[in-house]
DNA sequence: GTACAATCGGAACCGGTGTTCCGGTTCCAG
DNA sequence: CTGGAACCGGAACACCGGTTCCGATTGTAC
């Protein structure tokens, strides 16, 4: 049913250009960007825009999924090439932070109840849930994080971050993020509620 | 200025009518609640809403101004009649977590950076700054806080707990901000960067 | 080369929401 | 009691931004 008829070719180039212009415009902007700014970035006309995605939520979780996917990647390829489990976590999450600090569009997602989500990013936030699995699984096996976290602290932080990186003033939310990672670090004298 | 002309009786009746209407469908709501909401559940009409408030973004701050000042005497009052500073600080927090799940305006206040805040609000901000430093300050004293912590580490945390708040599912903001009380408590082998 | 289907552009449309405005009403001073 | 200033209500307005629609254009199969 994907490749049922490949899109034309100027459809195909379009495509990218809208993609690549609504990334520049959400990531500046959040929700606030507008469809008329993305077409215009684009060099393309507002129907071409809902040409290829019926509306703007769409648009938005188009990219939020795919920033889904880029991370759920980079932790997968930091919990295998680094051997140190709790430089690959620390480092893993500082680049989410970063990656946070430029993209208003995802942090506006990470800090605001959505509706509802597609399937689509449903399974990509699932394939996230995976990796923040194994992390903690590994972290706990080296003894380095705290024996009674759950994988979904870590969704928790990341949401916390995203609220200062947009908030707490340039860079300060690295401070926020060693906090909670100190929080989360093993300790024998620390005990998570529940 | 204040005192000119006192509110004539109905005007004022009216007026703590629309605060209390508008406390309800913020909270509710949050940005996305509407004046002609706020005029209903007052019992008046848009028009009266108009005359004590210029516009809905002076209405947000008068509701987020009175939220600080409540967490800052909150504060105040934890801090001289308990006097374990720790349990103080975290039931402080704890508290102002409780606030917030039931505030949505106020979570997005805090989550969301806000162009152009008014000469009373940043006042009311300070005066809740000048807590953070007390409550830093007396916990380093006793030795229950880390040393290399600082006051505007809480506005971090309060507005990570935000975050989740209203997107990590009910009541698991209660596990964000143990991790991060854990991160900020006192222990040898810590190191905030910068 | 031609025809037709897919695609394009952007003006026009439209619903929602903050804000204004003014005729009617209410309070209070004298 | 009464005049008038302050206040009230809510219909109407204005604007903004997402979405639609269709005549013009472009790509591609034959």
């Amino acid at each position: 049913m994907e490749a049922a008829r490949p899109l034309r070719a100027d459809a195909r180039r379009n495509r990218e250009r809208v993609l690549d212009a609504a990334r520049a415009s959400f990531r500046e902007y959040g929700r606030n960007a507008q469809m008329d700014d993305v077409a215009r970035r684009a060099g393309v006309g507002v129907g071409t825009v809902y040409r290829h995605f019926p509306d703007k939520a769409a648009l938005v979780e188009a990219l939020v999924s795919e920033r889904f996917r880029e991370f759920a990647e980079d932790g997968r390829r930091a919990l295998e090439e680094e051997d140190d489990v709790w430089e690959a976590f620390t480092g893993w999450l500082m680049r989410c932070g970063e990656w946070q600090e430029s993209d208003r569009a995802f942090c506006e997602y990470l800090t605001n109840a959505v509706p509802h989500e597609t399937k689509a990013l449903v399974a990509e936030r699932e394939g996230l849930q995976e990796v923040d699995r194994l992390f903690i699984e590994k972290g706990k096996r080296a003894g380095v994080i705290r024996d009674d976290a759950r994988p979904d602290d870590i969704p928790l932080i990341m949401a916390g971050i995203a609220a200062t990186a947009r908030t707490g003033g340039i860079g300060n939310w690295r401070r926020h993020l060693h906090i909670a990672l100190d929080g989360l670090r093993s300790a024998s004298d620390r005990k998570l509620p529940d």
